[in-house]
RNA sequence: CGCGGGAUGGAGCAGUGGUAGCUCGUCGGGCUCAUAACCCGAAGGUCGUUGGUUCAAGUCCAGCUCCCGCAACCA
């Protein structure tokens, strides 16, 4: 039977700087919901990459005394390293200076020039001179350039035009006739009332004030500005093209599933790039989803403000699973969500340190003490058992379904559950009492086989999240059953095997200690 | 009157009209297998404010106050 496909991307990562934790946040949230649909047997297809073009390319290239190539070459490497470092799962890692890329861009626009819906005409707006760039009434402050504070003045320019006009309504309608289109749907509101419903604005998609960037070929003054040629990965990569020879793994994997995106750009996504595509004649992708964003405290993550966290930084000081479990939970599903060092140090130190960590190390503990590590098979169930046993089988669905809603925190609530259900469970089952009396070896050896199995179908669900810890509980339990079958029924461990020496999975952290590090 | 969110115990959040809940933190107790971890219990809320609908409102409606996001070419 053919596997069911699921493609999902995220925005490419624009390479002007180095990316924060906030836009480290989108791929670690996208890997952990390909994993999740791999787990789940889909044949996943998950890209990711780097948008290479444009103006402040060219700017911080020449302020590096670079070629903009070479400039660029170092920052995609750059990205990708980090994106490495945070243990994520890509299938392709795709950059926009990639020569097929820029070969089917400069096709897309000559097609959308033919067909009309692309037009010459002049862009006006206001214009910063020693800043060369052009700006709108609401982004000047105090009625001056945003970036320099100088006068601007009224200019025009010579552009290509996208028709969005024209296709205004087809929108709207597709838009309210597919409600989970645009996810949150706060955003899509914002989209609705804010853009389409007033009517659209032609799109300005190119530019004559620099040359870093696709050439129109048919008036080589021009080069495409930034949404053809970046929002056109999402189709170029996989082999589309326009001359109707697109590849086998386009035809397979498109339309995307998902587009992750974060939510200052949900606008590109949702407007000008499925008018794009249906311009095109292609299919919509089934879903964009507007992640929020992370704050430091109450702040929005700038240099200026100089509170810029970095992933490797934070890995560095607290672990690959440790970053990823905070990102994973502690951002809400709309709102945005916030991080600090205080914040981190008490997550991992009450949820996987103590909850996790303490239930995996004390569990394995009893086993080497009682049995010498030999998993035993439990002949000696009693009713109490069933709550647990219950509690764990349910899991896989709940999981399941709460990923569906992209409700990622939520999800690991679930995992977690198992967890804090086996630590109550070793209260009420008391092994340490049990030990003492020799008649009750069998209930003892049923109670440790219980909260083993528990441990491990948690740690196979944990999977898409923590890779790495749960990699390291398996290898703890000695077992490589890592399989979704084997959440359907409660005997995934085998009888008979000897489980490895127990280690903490995270160690607890001094707070006041690790501040004082982190401060130097 | 631009548009969209939000306001719930110290903090962060759930909450479908019918006894106000979860996680963290605090306090008290229990246990000793374990990473001073784990388990149990308690304190702590007039659910922003005013009015309305209803047998019944955190939940529906209206007004008001405050906070946040968006407001078009900002990767």
């Amino acid at each position: 039977m053919e596997k069911e496909k699921f493609y999902i991307s995220t925005a490419i990562t624009y390479t002007s700087g180095k990316p924060h934790i906030g836009n480290t946040y989108e791929i670690v949230l996208a890997d952990a919901i390909a994993r999740y649909k791999r787990f789940l047997g889909y044949d996943v297809y998950f890209q990711t990459g780097t948008d290479e073009h444009g103006e402040k390319i060219e700017q911080k290239a020449k302020e590096a005394g670079l070629a903009p190539q070479e400039y660029v070459d170092n920052m995609a490497l750059e990205v990708r390293r980090i994106w490495d470092v945070m243990n994520t799962s890509y299938d392709r890692f795709i950059r926009t200076t990639n020569p097929t890329h820029k070969e089917m861009v400069s096709k897309i626009f000559k097609k959308l020039y033919e067909q009309g819906d692309i037009y010459k005409g002049k862009y006006e707006g206001l214009y910063c001179t020693p800043c060369e760039s052009f700006f709108t009434e609401s982004q000047l402050v105090d009625g001056k350039c945003p970036d320099c504070g100088r006068e601007v003045h009224e200019a025009s320019e010579e552009a290509y035009f996208f028709k969005m006009s024209k296709y205004s309504k087809w929108l709207e309608e597709y838009i309210e006739s597919h409600p989970d289109f645009i996810q949150p749907e706060s955003r899509k509101n914002e989209i609705m009332n804010n853009f389409i419903k007033p009517g659209l604005q032609d799109l300005c998609v190119s530019r004559t004030s620099f040359s870093w960037g696709v050439p129109v070929t048919f008036d080589d003054k021009h080069v495409v500005y930034v949404w053809i040629d970046a929002l056109s990965n999402y189709i170029t990569f996989l082999g589309y093209d326009i001359d109707g020879n697109s590849s086998e793994e386009f035809k397979k994997y498109w339309p995307a599933d998902i587009h992750l995106i974060g939510k200052d750009i949900l606008r590109f996504h949702t407007i000008y790039w499925p008018i794009m595509l249906h311009a095109l004649g292609l299919e919509m992708p089934k879903k964009i989803f507007g992640h929020p964003w992370i704050l430091y405290g109450n702040d929005k993550m700038s240099k200026s403000k100089g509170n810029i966290m970095y992933a490797d930084d934070l890995v560095s000081a607290f672990g690959i699973d440790a970053i990823r479990y905070y990102l994973l939970h502690e951002i809400p599903f709309a709102s945005d969500g916030t991080i600090t060092y205080e914040l981190i140090i008490e997550r991992i130190n009450s949820d996987l340190a103590n909850i996790l960590g303490n239930l995996v190390n004390r569990t394995i503990s009893m086993s080497k003490k009682y049995f010498d590590g030999v998993v035993l098979e439990p002949i000696a169930p009693e009713e109490i058992d069933e709550s647990l046993i219950q509690l764990v089988l349910d899991a896989k669905a709940k999981v399941t379904e709460k990923m569906e809603q992209l409700k990622i925190s939520e999800a690991l609530d679930e995992i977690f559950e198992i967890f804090r259900r086996s630590n109550k469970y070793i209260d009420e089952t008391m092994p340490w009492v049990l030990a003492k009396d020799e008649t009750k070896k069998d209930r003892l050896a049923t109670v440790l086989y219980n909260l083993l199995e528990a441990i491990r179908q948690g740690a196979v669900l944990l999977q898409a999240f923590l890779p790495d810890t749960a990699k390291e509980i398996l290898h703890q339990l000695n077992t490589d059953n890592h399989y979704l079958e084997s959440l359907n029924e409660f005997n995934g461990l085998d009888y008979g095997i000897k489980l490895n020496d127990p280690k903490p999975l995270f160690e607890r952290i001094d707070k006041e200690k690790k501040l004082e590090e982190l401060k130097k």
